[in-house]
DNA sequence: TCGTCTCACACTTTTGAAGTGA
DNA sequence: ATCACTTCAAAAGTGTGAGACG
């Protein structure tokens, strides 16, 4: 089914749902959603419409207490460490590792949907040089975003909860002209995974309670080819399709020179003896004779020792290597704790059976060897406990911050979650959730810190000028991180402990030059490609695609921060000026809402100038705040990135939200979390940046840059957070003007106390992540984001250790809280360019998913069940439409046998 | 020339239809 | 006729390397 919530746009009362979609027996087809324009629309209506259905339910219910673990997040911290990378192709491909979560603290009862997108982490494009992840530039436009919806969406709480959650069947694909519902990615890019757990009382209505939920150690970098050989080894290693090519496959590299061989050898006979030769002869058995003695010994002997040993010895050694290539990465923590102790205990032999059993991703976890985890902090053992180990133990769990209505209930959990207070403010938001990612996208853009800021850390790392490498560095300055960084080294402040050696390996870092580079980009803003003007912030900056051209995207830009924030007006109201870029923007099918920076005001944010949108949603919210500069202006960019993202906020209304639930709750919730973690052992929050890409920073942050007016303060960095703020938007905005700097602050702990927390505790993860990406990343996992005032650092220092103490914060640091739904937003926009808005596109194969006989026996009593069909959506909504749903529209259904799941296709544009 | 992307290839796994037997 | 199990072929997933493209 669709979760309209999540999508402010479809979030519209369920009356205007039913008009577009209807429960249908059929397969589901594909059902592309827009978002975008729903948002828009969305926006336009007035609130009680956008507000969640009158709930029976009671909150308070397990659903606070929504935890979601990765299952896998051994085998996902091993590549963390090494530096993920996917790869994409036109046809798409799978991810590996597969994301396979357990979720517990759902109501048994109700229905949810569980969606899966992922969000560029920052603005920047990377190159693999050196052995390491570089920023080289402004990353393209961001393409609408798509969300796959999990194939047995919508299910009970008892069926989510009764096994193990697989988003295997999502592909990635480069296409952006893409028919098949794939996620659209842009090669050489980082990327966040999200996964929302929307609650489903009825097909038309979604999330209620909306819990989002961030690994950090998912992160990864797009990649046509995989740039980095060890990443090669683990995919091999790990991935039971490679086994042919693992040292005893019979792919593998010496079969294939021996082959190889074989075939010169032949064509050279041929060519010698061709004219004399039978062509029937077998070539083969001429030159196996031949090459036998060299080639096929020396075959046979490495394979026969090996068998599994490919895996084996791969896996032995590849624990070595993230650990003494590169020094403890947050992930590494994390995976100590949270390897099972099967997993750590297996014997390399059994990986291949394992793998059989399990889900590919399993093979993944065989990799997990003691080795590996030696590697890990034992301090974080704790946290991360994880997997095996009681969800709230388990580290990989991220506490979620649901925006749940109840969000005010309980979070007794220890561990994940953040204080009860925090969730409420969630709850309110649900729907601002999304928004929040918006304004999370509006961060980065860096509102916080100028370009540079979205960067910042980056910038350190990397960079000396740059701030701190890592996002949370970014806040630091740059002297500071600089110092630290070597110009290789991932520079997340927080490894900066790390050798840089480690991170380089693994680590991005940034490329001096590339501030340049992205200065001239930002100058160029108008460009498609905005991310390119202005790496950092273009990437936030970039209006959501959608937005460009269609109203509906433009009316989120429009809906800008500002709107929103104070009470989603109608994309009419958004700045003529926004409007304007977006067509300009067109630069992508995304089509940018924004304005060019020309558009962008100036003031405060200098950079901004150059990015039509502020750097930093927290812009437009301070603006709202303070109405000053430019941020106006920017707001109007940020919108976009707003509603680019999930956020819908505008459909939301709770009051709460209003209030500025923003700084707060997501603050608080998400913060507690990790900063629980980040105080004690955990360090979550510390894996947080961790498993974000650390290093590298887009130089074209440039420190100095932080446009930010202040009172994000946090120009100095993190942009994410600002993102954040922005997300909040209007309400926080209005309420909270500093708190935007609030996201950032806790998402973004101070860079210093963040880096000295995470950078002892962990080491760069050799994944350049960056972390983070912090933007988004961080803030969501770490949920953290605290209300930081964000004007100063120096206020987000001290806001840091708070986090940190915090007295929620739960211990495992495996479980990762859910992140409030503003922050997801921002996440998802955000970061970068969290413009856009999300594409969904529904698979058929989802429909099956729901049997109510089969799955849980007991039924709903809070509503009445829906069947499990899949929705069908107006084939043709737009027609109809004079609302949001009007983009959605039913897509055929794939002919593969093995569905590729649901997707939405958010974006403003057809998924065919 | 370089970086990036696409494609065909060989291999492995997964899937689903077909066959068999109870 | 139904169900469970096995077998097999096709489809799909995977990394590699050559080549194309800009």
């Amino acid at each position: 089914m669709l979760g309209v919530e999540m999508y402010p746009s479809l979030a519209l009362g369920p009356q205007r749902l039913s008009d577009c979609y209807y429960r249908d027996r059929e397969p589901a087809a594909h059902v592309p959603l827009y978002p975008t324009t729903c948002d828009m629309a969305a926006r336009g209506l007035p609130a009680r419409l956008l507000q969640p259905p009158p709930a029976t339910e009671t909150p308070g219910t397990p659903q606070d207490n929504v935890k979601m673990e990765l299952e896998n997040a051994s085998l996902w911290k091993q590549f963390s460490t090494v530096g993920t990378e996917m790869i994409v192709t036109k046809k798409g491909r799978r991810m590996f590792p597969q994301l396979r979560m357990k979720l517990s603290g759902l109501n048994p009862t109700l229905r949810y949907i569980l969606l899966l997108d992922i969000v560029p982490v920052d603005s920047s494009r990377y190159r693999f040089q050196d052995s390491s992840w570089q920023v080289v530039g402004g990353a393209e436009a961001r393409l609408p975003d798509r969300v796959f919806i999990h194939p047995d969406s919508p299910a009970t709480g008892e069926h989510w909860q009764n096994r193990s959650i697989s988003f295997h069947r999502a592909k990635l694909t480069n296409n952006t002209l893409d028919a098949q519902g794939y996620i659209i990615l842009h090669s050489l890019h980082r990327y966040q995974p999200r996964v929302h757990v929307i609650e489903a009382r009825d097909v038309l209505m979604w999330g209620r309670a909306q819990h989002s939920f961030i690994f950090p150690e998912t992160q990864f970098i797009t990649v046509t080819a995989y740039q980095n050989n060890k990443i090669t080894e683990l995919k091999i290693n790990s991935n039971p399709f490679a086994k042919g090519f693992r040292e005893n496959g019979m792919n593998c590299k010496k079969q294939r020179d021996a082959r190889l061989k074989r075939k010169i050898t032949c064509n050279q006979e041929e060519s010698l003896d061709i004219e004399s030769c039978d062509p029937c002869d077998s070539t083969e058995l001429l030159p196996q004779s031949v090459e036998l003695p060299s080639s096929a010994l020396s075959i046979i002997n490495s394979a026969l020792p090996i068998t599994d040993s490919g895996f084996h010895t791969d896996v032995p050694s590849l624990p070595d290597q993230t650990v003494s290539d590169q020094p403890l990465v947050l992930g590494q923590s994390f995976l100590t704790s949270e390897i099972p102790s099967s997993m750590e205990s297996h014997p390399q032999t059994t990986p291949e059976n394992n793998v059989n059993n399990t889900l590919m991703d399993e093979s993944g976890q065989l990799m997990d060897l003691p080795g590996y985890t030696s590697t890990f902090p034992t301090a974080h053992l704790r946290s991360s406990s994880h997997a095996s180990v009681p969800l709230h133990q388990s580290p990989s769990i991220y506490s979620m911050v649901s925006s749940t209505q109840n969000s005010g209930l309980e979070l007794p959990q220890p561990s994940t979650i953040s204080s009860p207070p925090s969730m409420s403010t969630y709850s309110s938001l649900p729907s601002s959730d999304y928004p929040g990612l918006n304004s999370s996208t509006t961060m980065p853009s860096s509102t916080t810190s100028p370009p540079g800021s979205s960067y910042p850390p980056i910038s350190h790392s990397t960079s000396p000028h740059l701030l701190s490498s890592s996002s949370y560095h970014s806040i630091l300055p740059t002297d500071q991180s600089q110092d630290n960084l070597s110009p290789h080294t991932p520079t997340n402040p927080p490894f900066q402990s790390i050798p840089p050696s480690s991170c380089q390996g693994s680590g991005l870092t940034i490329d001096p030059g590339q501030n340049q580079v992205d200065d001239g980009g930002l100058s160029s803003s108008n460009e498609t490609t905005p991310a390119i003007q202005n790496p950092t912030q273009t990437a936030f900056p970039f209006p959501p695609v959608q937005s460009s051209n269609d109203p509906d995207p433009t009316s989120p830009q429009c809906q800008s921060l500002p709107q929103s924030a104070l009470s989603f007006q109608p994309v009419s109201q958004c700045n003529p000026n926004q409007i304007p870029t977006p067509s300009d923007s067109n630069t992508t099918p995304t089509a940018f809402p924004f304005p060019p920076a020309a558009q962008s005001t100036p003031n405060s944010m200098t950079n901004q100038s150059v990015f039509p949108f502020p750097p930093f949603q927290q812009i437009p919210n301070l603006n709202l705040s303070t109405p000053g500069s430019a941020q106006t202006p920017t707001t109007c960019s940020f919108p976009v990135s707003q509603s680019s993202g999930l956020c819908t906020f505008s459909t939301i209304p709770n009051p709460i939200y209003s209030t500025g639930s923003f700084s707060f709750p997501s603050t608080n919730v998400i913060h507690q979390s990790p900063m629980q973690s980040v105080s004690n052992t955990l360090h979550h929050t510390t894996a947080y940046p961790v498993t974000s890409f650390p290093a590298s920073l887009p130089k074209h942050t440039t420190p100095g840059h932080l446009q930010n007016p202040a009172p994000t303060s946090s120009h100095t960095s993190y942009p994410f957070p600002t993102s954040i703020p922005s997300a909040q938007h209007p309400l926080q905005s209005l309420t909270l003007p500093s708190s935007n700097s609030i996201y950032s602050v806790q998402t973004i702990p101070n860079p210093t106390q963040l880096q000295s927390t995470f950078t002892q505790s962990y080491p760069n993860p050799s994944f350049p992540h960056i972390q983070p990406q912090v933007g988004n990343p961080t803030q969501i996992t770490s949920q953290s984001f605290h209300p930081i005032q964000t004007s100063n650092t120096s206020q987000l220092n001290p806001q840091l250790p708070q986090i940190s103490n915090h007295p929620q914060c739960p211990t495992s640091s495996n479980a990762y809280p859910s992140v409030a739904p503003t922050e997801i937003g921002t996440f998802s926009q955000l970061n970068s360019a969290a413009p856009y808005l999300p594409e969904m596109v529904l698979h058929p194969s989802l429909l099956p998913p729901f049997d109510p006989s089969l799955s849980s026996p007991a039924p709903p009593s809070l509503y009445n069940p829906f069947p499990s069909y899949s929705l069908r959506l107006c084939q043709d909504p737009r027609s109809s439409l004079h609302l949001p749903l009007r983009h959605i529209y039913r897509q055929p259904q794939h002919s593969h046998a093995h569905g590729q799941g649901p997707y939405f296709d958010i974006g403003g544009r057809a998924v065919f």
